[in-house]
DNA sequence: ACACTCATGTAAGCTGTTACATGATTAA
DNA sequence: TTAATCATGTAACAGCTTACATGAGTGT
């Protein structure tokens, strides 16, 4: 569900790339996501090609060996647009979160802020799921518990407080330069 | 790596316990881990009894079906310690680190300090690294990218903030009372 | 001579998941 | 009688990873 799969259809959305292309593109993301390794990348392309969601072409290599570039078919952008609409699981990890981030926000800033305000949501359950647990904590707690506890309510905390800033500057109008490097600072100096 | 295995383990540490019973314990803990499904919980209890690090023994129910109480061995409780002293690959999620503190908060208070300095350096470079792809974003960078940017960087300054303060404390004197709920608190609201 | 980048792939394994299967006891 | 709790497990699959294999060209 996490899906590298439709996270190399989006970057394949953007501009026709080889395998390894793809790669490079992906290394550069490697704050995001560990770069893919072949052995799970080249399959996923064979997939995306027998699924109709991309085509492939061998454009022969001078002095180099061959490439072969694929690019997104109709239903590929599609399939892209319907795993962007879908809401995400509470359980997946964060990087899937951004990941879906990423590529939304590429799309569609209704479905940007669809996703921004149901991970708002799921993080506030979270949350307060969080507290419950740390006000019910008490001196038989164990150290080590209290101490994960608070880590993550620390995370929780500044999840939300950012979420909340985002979608309020998001109401006021659409996205715009320098809006952003302004909220992360602002909320934690 | 993440190994449910060693947590198992862990929790086995503090006190015998049957499948079932660990299944609760783990229920417990949802906002940490996703508990298990016996699809991965029983195998592991089988290797780990194959691998001499528990015992098991049926204690047979009255009125209602056997239990398989498993307890830890001298040899599991040699295996759990040098886990929970390996250092943790960067690359591993949060809910791994957290899942060490946890253990680590039972076992040895010099352990746990070497964990929380070693993810402090760990999230300093992150955050290094994503203050720079941050800085070196301008108008043409997509907006989706901008907003996965600038979110996890607002996250990884929480954390390193919350690290810092943790590290401060503790540096002063051993983990007491009261110590922890603050933390979070003081560095959010 | 050696290592690195370009470029593609396969095989085996790890760590988990979902869904299924079984069967007794207790509460609504 | 229907559902929930107690208690154990299997089978199949998902989504990766590591390590291996191949081969040309370029730089030192």
């Amino acid at each position: 569900m996490v899906s590298l799969r439709y996270f190399v259809l989006g970057l394949l959305a953007q501009k026709p790339m080889s395998g390894y292309d793809i790669r490079r593109s992906l290394k550069g993301l490697s704050w995001l996501i560990s770069s893919p390794s072949p052995g799970s990348l080249y399959p996923i392309l064979r997939e995306l090609l027998r699924d109709g969601l991309v085509l492939m072409e061998v454009v022969p290599g001078l002095d180099r060996p061959d490439r072969k570039v694929y690019s997104i078919t109709e239903a590929g952008d599609r399939a892209l647009r319907s795993w962007i609409g879908k809401p995400i699981p509470p359980s997946a990890p964060l990087k899937a979160f951004l990941m879906h981030l990423l590529l939304a926000g590429n799309v569609s800033s209704s479905k940007l802020i669809g996703h921004l305000r149901q991970r708002r949501e799921q993080v506030g359950t979270s949350h307060a799921t969080l507290q419950e647990a740390a006000e019910a904590a008490d001196e038989d707690t164990s150290p080590g518990r209290q101490l994960a506890l608070d880590y993550a309510l620390a995370l929780a905390t500044a999840e939300l407080s950012w979420l909340d800033t985002i979608l309020e500057r998001l109401s006021e109008g659409p996205l715009r330069e320098g809006m952003l490097q302004e909220a992360s600072i602002a909320s934690t100096t």
